[in-house]
DNA sequence: TTAATATAGGATTTATATATCTGTTAATAA
DNA sequence: TTATTAACAGATATATAAATCCTATATTAA
């Protein structure tokens, strides 16, 4: 096994970029999104609970209920996401499993890990999911024309600006 | 979880630069180095077991056996060890899950995460176990005067040069 | 040759993450 | 006001990794 993120935290991210495809204020209901996503209902639905809880998604109960994003796009940044899910663990813990990995008392990797882990820990910051949703659309447009037709899609978004 | 190797992979790790500090041809047994490493001596013995298979480490069995390095630390680097115990996932798998996430089909960070990746893997494979030792060793002696009293470690050193 | 030792290998147990199920509560369209 | 919808919450089930246990086999010191 060779994890980086959890699943938790893979599916939450996949959820997160598909709902900044599309206009804010815009409610999808956790089956819809794990339909669209292929990823199991009931899984999701806990996750969006988390990201709920941490106010990266904001939910409604009832009819016309489901899900939407907490903040604008702008405000948002992958590493919230991971935060929230995963915690910063991995950006403390020694890579090589040593307990007491310090400056003091490093593992043999620990200067380069450091940078590698500060490189990561940047990259999931320093764009908001304002930046990089041209790629998002991209991609979530390609999941869609993989699993279901193209017309289904097109409907979709022709009810949906997204640009 | 967050995990970048598994367990298995990190105490394989934590083994074979144990046994770099020390002599080749220098055979420690599975008890010896768990409780060196305070690890599990179970499964520690699984894990040499895997590297004896992929030949970083070689066994003998019977008295005065134990594990020892399959080659010469100039020929060992902590990529072997990683490939061997997790394989390549790491480098390909999609960090967002993304299923068909290729070079057609990106997820918006793939070309991002695809340079992190190329450094983790030139990092791990850049040094050999020869060019770390004095790490290893300052990390190893670090571990023992955590554990252990000073004097058993002077000792164990005395008795096996590492310089 | 024998007793002691240490790896080898299979089976089993434990822990944790992942996934599912069930009933409850809140919201809203009609 | 009511029926319907969908999130919420807790319990349960499954899958996988981690850890342990037990017996067999090989080696060697005495």
């Amino acid at each position: 096994m060779t994890v980086i993120f959890s699943k938790k935290c893979e599916l939450a991210l996949q959820a997160v970029l598909y709902l900044s495809v599309f206009d804010e204020e815009t409610y999808f209901t956790a089956t819809d999104i794990s339909k669209r996503l292929k990823i199991p209902k009931e899984f999701l639905s806990k996750i969006l609970q988390s990201l709920a809880v941490h106010s990266i998604v904001v939910s409604k109960k009832g009819k016309s209920g489901g899900f939407t994003l907490g903040r604008p796009l702008s405000e948002i940044r992958l590493i919230d996401i991971v935060i929230a899910m995963d915690g910063l663990d991995i950006f403390h813990k020694c890579v090589l499993g040593f307990k007491g990995c310090t400056v003091e008392k490093p593992c043999p990797v620990h200067e380069k890990w450091g940078k590698l882990r500060d490189l990561t820990y940047r990259m999931l910051s320093e764009d908001t999911l304002l930046e990089i949703r041209e790629k998002s659309i991209d991609k979530i447009k390609s999941i869609h024309s993989i699993n279901e037709s193209a017309s289904v899609f097109a409907h979709t978004y022709s009810s949906r600006s997204y640009n």
